[in-house]
DNA sequence: GCGATCAGCT
DNA sequence: CACAGCTGATCGC
C-alpha cells in the first residue's frame, strides 16, 4: 500500500480512518471519551459495549460493519491527493465478544489484520468465519498478514475452550459444598460461564457492571449480583490472590478457579512439564486451579489457520521480550508467492472453476517472511498498524452486492 | 485538576 | 518470563 490512510488498533496518529478489533484494553490505548480525529469502524456489538468503556464518547464518530459484510471506503491518497476506493470486511475474531478481524484490499492489494483471535479446529464459529475469510480472497493473494502471534511458539499447547470449561465444570461438581471464584475481565470468557450455567443450572454472580456487559450482550437469564442466589461467583482477576482464598476460606469453604491465558508450558519450562497435551490443571496450592482456557490461538491453531489462507508476508502484531526467536520463525516456510499461488489453485480445484487464473507475480520480490522486530520493554506491545494520512475528505460506505469484482453503491450507514 | 504515561502487581 | 488489566505515582498542561 502507497503510504497508508488507516489505523488498526491505533490512536496517536492521523489517519483518515481508524478501525478497531476489540474493546480490550491493550487495543484502545491512546482512545478515550474526547475522540475527534475521525471516524472509528468497528463491529456492531464492539459498538453496543462502546459506551460502557468509554461514558460520554461522541457516537457519531462510530461506523457499524456487519460481518461478513464487504464495504468501501473512498478515501484520498496522501501523495497525489486523487480518490482512491478500499475495500474492507470484518470477520469474527472469536477471541472476545464484538472481536473482528478486518480484510483490507485495494490498489495496495490484500491485507487481512487479525486483531487476537481464537482459530479452534472445529465449530459452528470457526467454521463460519473459515469460509468467509476463503470466499472473501478466493481469487487473490493475501500480501500481507498482520498476525495476533501472542502464542506462536511450538511450546505453546493447550485444549480447545469446550474442553477446558468441561475440566472447570468438574472441578465445581467434585466440590460439592464449596463457593467458587472464578476470575475473569471486564469483557471476555462469557462462553465459559453461560456454559457452567447451562450445565449447571445456576446462576453466577457477577459485579453490576459486569451485569450490565451481559444484559448489553443479551444475557438476561443467567447472571445475577444478589449473592445469596448462588455458590459460583465470577470475580475481577486483579482481586483474585491466595489472600482473598484465604480470607474467604476463614468463612465459608471456598476455591478459586483461574481461567488463565497465561503460558502454562513456557519454552523455558516445557522440560519441567510432563502433560504433552498441554491441558493440565494445575493447582497452585490448596485453593487456587488454574485450567488453560486461552482466548488466544495455540501454536496449531496459528500454523492451519496460515497454511489455510497461504499469506505472501507475516508480520506478528504482538512483541515482547520474552521471544529471543521471532515466534513466526517458526512458520517462515508456510509464507511466500509459490504457498499464495498455491492455495489459490487449490481453491479453484475444490469449486471447480473453469475459467484460467492468471496470478498476479508483481509482487515476487517479497517473497521472504516479514515480521516484526522484538520488543525489549517488559511489557507485551502491539506493533500495530499505522498508514500516515492526511484528513478525509469524503468517506463514503457502498457496498459490495455481487461476488465478483464490481463494486455497487448502497447507503451511508450510521448508528 | 485532568489526562497521558509508566512502573508494579497479579 | 509470559496474559490482560487494574492501581497508583509522576509528568505536563
Amino acid at each position: 500500500m502507497e503510504s497508508g490512510m488507516i489505523s488498526v488498533d491505533k490512536w496517536s496518529s492521523g489517519s483518515q480512518a481508524y478501525f478497531l478489533t476489540h474493546l480490550h484494553a491493550d487495543h484502545t490505548v491512546g482512545l478515550s471519551s474526547k475522540w475527534r480525529r475521525g471516524l472509528l469502524y468497528c463491529s456492531r456489538i464492539t459498538a453496543k459495549l462502546f459506551s460502557c468503556k468509554f461514558p460520554g464518547f461522541d457516537l457519531s464518530f462510530l461506523r457499524v460493519l456487519d460481518i461478513g459484510r464487504w464495504y468501501s471506503l473512498s478515501l484520498t491518497t496522501p501523495s497525489s491527493g486523487s480518490s482512491t476506493d478500499i475495500y474492507v470486511k470484518a470477520i469474527d475474531a472469536q477471541h472476545c465478544p464484538g472481536s473482528v478481524m478486518y480484510l483490507f484490499r485495494g490498489k495496495f492489494g490484500c491485507k487481512l489484520y487479525t486483531g487476537d483471535f481464537r482459530w479452534e479446529k472445529s465449530g459452528n464459529r470457526v467454521e463460519n468465519a473459515r469460509s468467509m475469510l476463503l470466499d472473501a480472497i478466493k481469487n487473490e493473494k493475501l500480501d500481507v498478514l498482520y498476525l495476533d502471534n501472542t502464542y506462536c511458539n511450538p511450546t505453546y499447547i493447550f485444549p480447545s475452550r469446550e474442553a477446558a470449561a468441561k475440566q472447570i465444570v468438574d472441578i465445581i461438581t467434585s466440590h460439592p459444598n464449596h463457593d467458587i471464584i472464578i476470575g475473569i475481565d471486564s469483557l471476555g470468557k462469557e462462553d465459559l460461564l453461560l456454559y457452567i450455567s447451562r450445565t449447571l443450572n445456576i446462576k453466577i454472580w457477577v459485579w453490576p457492571e459486569r451485569l450490565q456487559i451481559m444484559h448489553l450482550l443479551g444475557f438476561h437469564e443467567n447472571f445475577t449480583t444478589k449473592t445469596s442466589l448462588t455458590r459460583v461467583r465470577a470475580v475481577p482477576r486483579y482481586s483474585f490472590s491466595i489472600e482473598t482464598l484465604e480470607g474467604l476460606n476463614m468463612l465459608q469453604p471456598t476455591i478459586g478457579i483461574m481461567p488463565s491465558g497465561l503460558p502454562w508450558v513456557s519454552p523455558k519450562k516445557k522440560e519441567c512439564s510432563n502433560d504433552i497435551s498441554g491441558s493440565a490443571i494445575t493447582n497452585h496450592n490448596e485453593y487456587i486451579f488454574v485450567v488453560p482456557y486461552s482466548d488466544h490461538s495455540c501454536f496449531s491453531e496459528i500454523q492451519e489457520f496460515i497454511e489455510l489462507i497461504r499469506p505472501i508476508n507475516i508480520r506478528g502484531i504482538v512483541s515482547s521480550s520474552s521471544c529471543h526467536i521471532d515466534p513466526c520463525y517458526y512458520l517462515d516456510h508456510l509464507c511466500g508467492t509459490k504457498q499464495a499461488c498455491w492455495r489459490i489453485q487449490r481453491q479453484h480445484e475444490i469449486e471447480e472453476v473453469t475459467n484460467s487464473v492468471e496470478a498476479d507475480e508483481k509482487q515476487e520480490s517479497e517473497s521472504e517472511c516479514i515480521v516484526s522486530s522484538t520488543g525489549v520493554g517488559r511489557k507485551r506491545r502491539l506493533d500495530q498498524v499505522d498508514f500516515f494520512g492526511i484528513p478525509v475528505s469524503r468517506v463514503s460506505l457502498l457496498r459490495r452486492l455481487s461476488r465478483g469484482v464490481k463494486i455497487a453503491n448502497t447507503e451511508y450507514i450510521s448508528l
